[in-house]
DNA sequence: GGCGGCAACAAGAATTATTATTGACTTGAT
DNA sequence: ATCAAGTCAATAATAATTCTTGTTGCCGCC
C-alpha cells in the first residue's frame, strides 16, 4: 500500500468516491503489519463506526485489491487474510500458533524465482507460502 | 501418490478398511495429472458408482491427505484442487483459462527455497504458486 | 434553493464448498 | 451367528463471502 495521500489520489483518479467508510478501512490498513481478516477489520472499525456494514468492508477490500493496493492471501482454509504490502515478499505460517510472519528474502537465504517464461508460460506473479513452526513455538 | 499396491498397503496398515468406494477414488487419482476438484471426482465416479455419496469423496480425500497420499491446493477462491503428486513441485495457474500446470524446477530455471531456518523459524513445507498467462492463451 | 440521477451505504438474505450428524449397513474376528 | 467397530449415504449444518434491496447523501443543473 502506498502512502495515505498517494492511495486516496489513486482512488480519486480511478473515479472512486472517498467515503468515510473507505477512508477508515484505508487508514486501518496503512502501515499495518498484521495480516487482518475482513472480520477483524470489521470488528475493530465497528467500535469507532458503529453503523459500518460487513459488506462495505468486503467491497472496499475488493476494490483495493483490484487497484493493487492490497493483496488477499489464502493462508488458511476458511478465510482470507489481507496484506497491505503488495511488494514482493513471502509468508511463513506457524502450524502451531497460526501466526503469519513476513519473509523478506535477503542475500544467502533468498528465494530465487524464475523470471519471464517457464516453458512458454508467462509468469506475472508468484506466491510463496512456507509452513512450519515459528521461533516462539519451538 | 504411491503405486496402487503401496497405497492400499498403507491404508491397511493404518487400520482403514478397503471399501469399493475408497478404492475407486484411489484408482481415479493414481497417475491423474489434472488436479481434480472433489466435485469433478464425484461427478466422474458417480457414472460408474451411482450410489456414491459426496461425503464419501470428501472423507476419502481428507483421509488420503492425512496420510500424505494427496495434497489439497488452494489455487482458486471457492474450492480446493487435489493433487495426487505430493512430491516437491510447484504450480502455475493461468489467469485466462484457469488451467493448472505443474512446474518441476530444472537447473537454471529452478526455485531455490531456503532450507532449515529463516530467522529462527523452522520451515517444514513450501507452496509456490505462479499466476500468469499460459502458452495456449498467449 | 430545489430537483434528479447515481454511487455507495447498511442490513440481511442467499450462495456454496466443505464438514458434521445420523441412522442403517458391512465387515471381520471370535 | 454374534457383536463391535467402522463405513456408508443422505441430509442438515456451518461459515466466509457475495448478492439483493431499499435508502441515503452527494453533486451538478435548472
Amino acid at each position: 500500500m502506498h502512502s495515505f495521500e498517494t492511495t486516496i489520489g489513486r482512488l480519486r483518479s480511478e473515479g472512486f468516491k472517498l467515503t468515510p467508510q473507505r477512508l477508515s478501512v484505508i487508514r486501518y490498513l496503512i502501515g499495518n503489519k498484521t495480516h487482518p481478516t475482513a472480520a477483524v477489520i470489521y470488528g475493530d472499525l465497528k467500535k469507532k463506526y458503529p453503523s459500518l456494514s460487513f459488506s462495505t468492508v468486503y467491497n472496499t477490500l475488493n476494490m483495493l485489491e483490484k487497484i493493487d493496493e492490497v493483496q488477499s492471501l489464502h493462508l488458511f482454509d476458511d478465510f482470507l487474510n489481507y496484506d497491505p504490502d503488495t511488494g514482493s515478499h513471502y509468508h511463513f505460517v506457524c502450524r502451531s500458533c497460526d501466526s503469519i510472519i513476513d519473509i523478506f528474502p535477503r542475500n544467502g537465504e533468498n528465494v530465487s524465482l524464475p523470471e519471464g517464461d517457464i516453458s512458454g508460460n508467462r509468469i506475472e506473479s508468484a506466491q510463496v507460502v512456507f509452513k512450519g513452526t515459528c521461533k516462539n513455538c519451538l
